[in-house]
DNA sequence: ATTGACCTTAGAGCTGGCTCTAAGGTTATA
DNA sequence: TATAACCTTAGAGCCAGCTCTAAGGTCAAT
């Protein structure tokens, strides 16, 4: 049984941390001493280490919801059930991709087309390309920034 | 001359949008009616349309501050100073690429592994992927999720 | 008995970039 | 002159995910 600080060491979520994802249902500690400290199991702890993990892979804290409650009674749920949630996930992300891959593109350009040197920015490329409403290569995509 | 409703049409920025930048200081109106309405110049204009385009390409409103004040007077800045900006900004993208990247092939990996089917999901394999603490193939860069 | 390190809660504050509201003044048209 | 469609401001609210504070209770060691 491990008090907070502890599982905060042990997983590297602050305290803090552990306390938010209480408050929006996504863990709990299963005991509490009669002062009202948590006390977590052992499967409380592989509880918030899926937690940390679907983080870490990108879900929200209201996929993590979804997933947990597919993790506590996987017979009532299909593999399509965590497809579906993963697929959308996996839409998002690159959808994102894609964005800040035209950023990326658009700032190579402009700093392909400057000379960076120590010469006044009268004539500063990238400062006529974005006067000219982006990129010579009619590179138009970035849009949706978010 | 163009009220702010005008403006907002021809940049397709909300009225909302461009009184919040004049707030910050990236924008302004160069004249007032007697009752205090905001009239834009051209010139007006094209700075709006400045920022619109960094926007775009992916500049906080705090670097497009910056590009502002070298917009306005270029023979006191450098080339440099512009492609500092920009190289700072690709930087931040090409890590937030990174990041975005390895989602992505976390995400593909436990959507290949999962059959999706209506089978329940007691043995769905990224479920347990997702318990083991992340994808078999030691795919452990996907951090700082923000 | 006291110190200091822990724990509790409710709730506020932070980030960035909007987005909207409230309460009121102006202007163009009928 | 009345109505609707504009405009003004200050300031609040939104998003997600923390992060921190205040005010107080608990516990182990000295």
């Amino acid at each position: 049984m491990l008090k907070i600080s502890e599982l905060s060491q042990q997983t590297g979520l602050s305290a803090h941390t552990l306390r938010y994802y209480e408050k929006h249902g996504l863990i709990n500690a299963s005991n509490r001493s009669e002062a009202g400290y948590r006390f977590y199991t052992d499967s409380d702890v592989r509880r918030v280490q899926f937690v940390k993990t679907a983080r870490n892979t990108g879900f929200s804290l209201a996929d993590i919801g979804q997933l947990l409650s597919i993790r506590v009674d996987k017979r009532s749920h299909s593999c399509q059930d965590v497809t579906d949630i993963t697929q959308k996930k996996l839409l998002e992300v690159n959808a994102k991709l894609a964005e800040l891959q035209s950023m990326q593109q658009t700032l190579e350009l402009l700093l392909a087309s400057c000379c960076g040197g120590p010469e006044n920015a009268t004539h500063c490329s990238i400062m006529e390309a974005l006067d000219a409403g982006l990129p010579r290569e009619d590179n138009n995509e970035a849009r949706l920034i978010k």
